[in-house]
DNA sequence: GAAGTTTACGAAAAGCATTTCGTTAAATTT
DNA sequence: AAATTTAACGAAATGCTTTTCGTAAACTTC
C-alpha cells in the first residue's frame, strides 16, 4: 500500500509529470480531455499530494504551534477549542504544546515550533515567563507571533486580551453598589500581568469610591486551586476578619471560599457577597449561584487565530505587518451571590 | 533572515553538501577538524534543518494526530494531556482535532490527518460513529492507529480502554454492599459503547445479588450535562420515587443530581445514596463529597501514545504488528455520598 | 617499492511536487 | 500559401537533506 506519485498517474496514461501537476490544479494551459483522464487516473489510484514535498516547495505547511501553560484548564481548554476550530476552517492544523507553567519548558518548546518550521505560533504565557528573548526569536525568523491572555507587553507582536484591570474594577463597583464598604480580594500569584491588573482595578475602584484600601484584605494565593478558596475563607471565619464582600480572581477559587462558608454557616450573600471571575460553567451551577466577569475563553481563541491567520496572508502578499492587540468585551453576570 | 542551509555552510568552508550534513550527525567519515569547523559555522549561521527536506527523505514527520470528541471536557483534556506530554518525551509532536461529536466532521478529519502524512493517529470516537471505513483506512495506508476509550471493537487495532462494566459493576456492588436495594441509573446516550456497558455492569451487579432489575428506574441523559442530573433528580423528588440510591455514569451529572436533591431537602447519603463515575475533580470539593470510580484520564492518554509509539518503532524496522488492547484499572473512591 | 588498507571527502541519486520556460503542432489570419 | 497566433504538452530547474557509492591521497605492510 505505498502512496500513489505524480510519476506512476503519469507514468500510466503516458504523459509528463507536469502535466499531470497540472491537470489535479486545474491549469488552464492542460486540455479538459487530458484533464478528465488524470482526474479519473488519480481518483482510482487514490492520489495525495505528498505533503511533505509540497512543503518544501510551498515552504509552508499550513500548521501552527499552539502553547499554553495548562490543558487541564476551562479557560484554556476552550481557548483551545476555539483556536482548533478556527484553524481547521482556514485549512491550518495546530499543534499543540503545555509550557506547564515552566519557563525553560516554554523555552524549549518554541524551539521545537521552530524546528518544525510551523508557519505560526499562538502562546499564552507561563506564570514565570520574565525574559522574552524566545519570544522575539520566533519575530527574528519572521514567524507571526500572536499571544493571548498571558502576554508580555513588551514583545512587539499582535495580542488578545481582555482588561483585567478594568474587568476587576467593573466586579469590584458592582459589590460597592450594592452596598458592601469592606471589600476583601483573594489574588493570583504575584508573577503574572493578569493578577497584578485584577488587583490594580480592585484597588481602584476602592479609590475611586473613597474607600479606604487595607492590604492586610488581599489575600495571595500560590495556585488557583479550590483548596485555595477554602483556607482563606475558613482563615477570615477563625480569625473573624470584619468583611462583607470579596472580589476573587478565580471562580474555582471562589466555589472553594462559598463551600467552606457554607459549611462554617456564613451566608451567601447576606454576609459576605462574592465576585469571582472566568465565568467557569459551574458557577451558574452552584448554590448559590456565583457572580462573575465572563471571560471569553473560545472567542479570545478565535480571535487570536483569526488574527495570526491575517499576519500569515499579509506575509505571503509581501506586505509590512502592524502588531495590533484586540481587546475583547468582558461583563459582569450577576447571580445570587450578590444579590 | 531567511534560514541557513547545508548549502551555504559548505560554501562557507569550501566543502560540499554531503561532508557538511554528515559532519553534523556526526558520520565516522569525517575527521575531527572538520567536524569542529562545521559545528562552529552551523552555530554560528545558526543553521536549523529545514524539516521539510528531512520529512521529505526519511518519509516521517515525527507527528502524530489526534481526535477527540470535545476538547473541554475533564477526561479528554486530561488525556491530552497525558498523550502531549508524552509525545514530547519521545520527540513527537500532537496535532489536535475535535469532532464534535460528529461522524461526518471524524472522517472528514482523518482526511486531514492523512493529507498531512502523520505518522501515527490516536482517536476516541465521537457517539454517532457506527460506520468505521474511515478508521479502517488509516490502517490500510499503513498508518499506526490507537483507539483509546471511546473505542469500536470490531476495528483491528490497538486499544487503551476500561472495563466500563466491571467498574460500573463494582460501583453497583458498593451501593448494595451498604445497604441500598432500590438502585437507580442515570445512564449515558444509547450508542456510545461505554454508556450501553456501564449500564450492563448495573444490570449485572442487581441480578447477582439478587436485586430485581427495573427499566424504569434507569434514566436516559441525551447529554451528559450538569442540568440533566437537576432534571432528572427533580423527577424523582416530584414523582416521589421510591430508591435509596443511584449510580450515575458521569461525576457532573452526578453533582447535577446533588445540587438538586440538596435543595429539595433529600438527605444525601442518608435518604439517597449516589455514586458518580469518572473521578472529576469537583467530586471531591462538593459537599456532601461525591463517590466515584476512578477514570485515569491522564493514564489512558499516555498508555495510548506509549502504544502508539512502540507500533511506530516496530514499523520502523519492519517488524509485524499485533493490535493490543490495554485495559487501565479502575478503582472506587469512597466518600460522604455513600457512608 | 609494490600491494593492500585506511582516511576523508565529493558526485550523484533519491525523495516528490511545483513552476518557469521552451517547443511542437494545430489553428487562425491576411 | 505564408505568417502569426494559440493550444497543449514536456524538459529542466527548484526546494533541501540524506545516503550510497566511488575516488584520491595517505598510510601500512612485507
Amino acid at each position: 500500500m505505498k502512496p500513489t506519485t505524480l510519476k506512476e498517474i503519469a507514468k500510466k496514461l503516458g504523459l509528463s509529470i507536469p502535466t499531470v501537476s497540472k491537470a489535479l490544479k486545474d491549469y488552464p494551459d492542460v486540455s479538459a480531455k487530458t484533464k478528465k483522464l488524470v482526474l479519473n487516473a488519480a481518483e482510482e489510484l487514490k492520489y495525495r499530494p505528498n505533503s511533505f514535498a509540497v512543503n518544501l516547495r510551498t515552504k509552508e505547511s499550513k500548521t501552527i504551534g499552539l502553547i499554553v501553560p495548562e490543558i487541564v484548564h476551562y479557560f484554556f481548554s476552550n481557548a483551545i477549542k476555539g483556536i482548533v476550530n478556527q484553524a481547521e476552517k482556514k485549512g491550518y492544523l495546530v499543534i499543540i504544546l503545555q509550557s506547564n507553567e515552566s519557563f525553560e519548558l516554554e523555552k524549549k518548546q518554541i524551539e521545537l515550533l521552530l524546528n518544525k518550521n510551523v508557519d505560526g505560533v499562538l502562546i499564552s504565557l507561563a506564570n514565570g515567563t520574565a525574559d522574552y528573548s524566545h519570544l522575539n526569536k520566533i519575530l527574528e525568523y519572521d514567524i507571526p507571533l500572536v499571544m493571548f491572555d498571558k502576554i508580555a507587553k513588551l514583545v512587539n507582536c499582535s495580542k488578545v486580551i481582555i482588561d483585567d484591570r478594568k474587568a476587576a474594577y467593573k466586579a469590584t463597583q458592582h459589590l460597592i453598589d450594592i452596598g458592601c464598604k469592606k471589600i476583601a480580594h483573594f489574588r493570583g500569584p504575584l508573577l503574572p500581568q493578569n493578577s497584578i491588573d485584577r488587583f490594580l482595578g480592585y484597588k481602584k475602584a476602592l479609590e475611586d469610591n473613597n474607600l479606604t484600601y487595607d492590604s492586610s484584605l488581599v489575600f495571595t494565593c500560590d495556585e488557583m486551586t479550590f483548596d485555595q478558596g477554602k483556607k482563606f475563607a475558613k482563615k477570615i471565619c477563625k480569625e473573624q476578619i470584619d468583611i462583607d464582600a470579596i472580589f476573587i480572581s478565580s471562580d474555582l477559587v471562589a466555589i472553594g471560599a462559598v463551600t467552606e462558608f457554607k459549611k462554617q454557616g456564613v451566608s451567601i450573600p447576606k454576609k459576605i457577597s462574592i465576585v469571582g471571575f472566568s465565568n467557569w460553567f459551574m458557577s451558574s451551577a452552584i448554590t448559590p449561584s456565583l457572580s462573575t466577569i465572563n471571560q471569553p475563553g473560545y472567542e479570545m481563541g478565535k480571535a487570536a487565530f483569526k488574527r495570526l491567520y491575517k499576519e500569515l496572508s499579509l506575509k505571503k502578499e509581501n506586505k509590512e505587518v502592524t502588531p495590533k492587540t484586540i481587546e475583547l468585551e468582558t461583563e459582569l453576570v450577576v447571580r445570587d451571590s450578590t444579590k
